[in-house]
DNA sequence: CGAAACCTTGACTTAGGTCAACAAAAGTGG
DNA sequence: CCACTTTTGTTGACCTAAGTCAAGGTTTCG
């Protein structure tokens, strides 16, 4: 497998035409609660922001950004999801958010009366919900006090399994540092979920390249040169 | 009661030295499940980003804030805690935040190995990390996407109970449609939390008092002259 | 009263936004 | 497979909201 999926572990490669091998690696949450599978393509809007909540979802593979809107347009993308992340719990009797897919994704949907009755569901939901949470709480570290190249550099290493994180190992080969990403979004996504206009991500990764961190291969897939290097302009060392 | 307390609905309003009273309205979610009350003064650090997960806390009274720091120093608020909040879950073996109080607060902690016995406080859970979830959204989208005077004028209205939100009633009385807020926050506190530095916190609310919308009867406590005009300014409407 | 913490204001700088032009992909249909 | 449109990305010139630095004012508290 040539590029790591942005947001996944790669589990949706290959999948999208073949039910068969997608239950096979079905094995969710909530496939034992009666939850039903279903597929979106790219950029299906899965339910809006003001809908009114029915279901709870799981993403199994593939990719979901959620966003909200201002009344002038502004938008701000406020999780990026990756499979096994839950999604729709809303607290009040409306969706909080728009629930984007970013890719072709599968995703798990069960009903929300379903999920009252379940202790199993609920205890999973507990532990979904917290590491989400932390993961709003990073989020909110970089809209809040990262400068453009920060975040630019925190959004790649996000995406790079084991590195960046607080056990961090180091690189694996210590002649080569390097990692292909496959990013499943377009700059104004990239934008609208750092906080910053189409235009500074475009030139930050202009930087990066004319610095040789990373080189792009598409506008898409992304290879990072030194992802040491990478993280340590992410603010947090 | 003259003023609002920022974060809460004014309980702990003349608990502090009465522990009689305290019990008595501490019907919260832990009480019954052999959590104990502990009281704690305003800038006592409850536990620091990276201590070993213990205990689960819920806020009973006052108002207590989530921090994380940059190794600069930059620190971003990630959360301002109202009663009937829950902290400290980490879904790992270290805190992702200091939590530290705002006000003298009173706090129910248990046990984290009680909390994964009990399907009740499962559930108790889920609900709140819902809510407290689209908080976190809601912030992201100030933190990403808002202006300071939107940013300022939403902290305010938050503080404002039946206004602002999706049903908002209106001003009760058409001829006074003002309000009083206690912050229990600095301006660096105010600052840290809406991604702003002081003196832009600062010259916002000299701004808006120029401007007549607020009356600044002490740093920490603010009139709002008409809510209806500052929830025109939060971006929002 | 004096010290320390906190807040305000002014002058200046700058990171990132805006606007505009163009380039490069990606889709569409003959 | 090639025009042709549409969408997406890049770059430059310029602007501005908010940051920085510095001075002084106000509260709080021992």
């Amino acid at each position: 497998m040539a590029y790591l999926e942005a947001g996944s572990s790669g589990h949706g490669v290959g999948v999208k035409h073949n039910r068969a091998v997608m239950c096979a690696h079905s094995k969710t949450s909530f496939s034992e609660f009666g939850g039903r599978a279903s597929q979106y393509e790219t950029h299906a809007v899965i339910y809006y922001e003001g809908d009114p909540t029915k279901r709870l979802y799981e993403l199994v593979s593939g990719s979901v950004m959620l966003y909200k809107l201002l009344p002038d347009g502004r938008r701000q993308v406020v999780e990026v999801l990756r499979p096994g992340d839950i999604f729709g719990l809303a607290g009040s009797d409306e969706y909080d958010c728009t629930a984007e897919t970013l890719t072709d994704a599968e995703v798990q949907e069960i009903d929300l009366r379903q999920v009252e009755r379940s202790d199993e569901l609920q205890r999973t939901l507990t532990k979904c919900l917290t590491t989400q949470m932390q993961a709003l709480h990073e989020h909110a570290v970089l809209l809040g006090r990262k400068s453009a190249i920060e975040r630019v550099a925190s959004f790649f290493m996000h995406l790079v399994p084991q590195r960046g994180g607080l056990g961090c190992v180091g690189p694996s080969d210590e002649n080569d540092d390097s990692c292909d990403l496959q990013l499943h979004m377009t700059r104004q996504e990239i934008a609208d979920y750092l906080g910053l206009t189409i235009e500074t991500v475009s030139r930050v990764v202009s930087d990066l390249k004319r610095r040789g961190v990373i080189r792009v291969d598409k506008a898409d897939k992304i290879h990072l040169n030194r992802v040491c290097t990478l993280c340590q302009m992410t603010g947090m060392h």
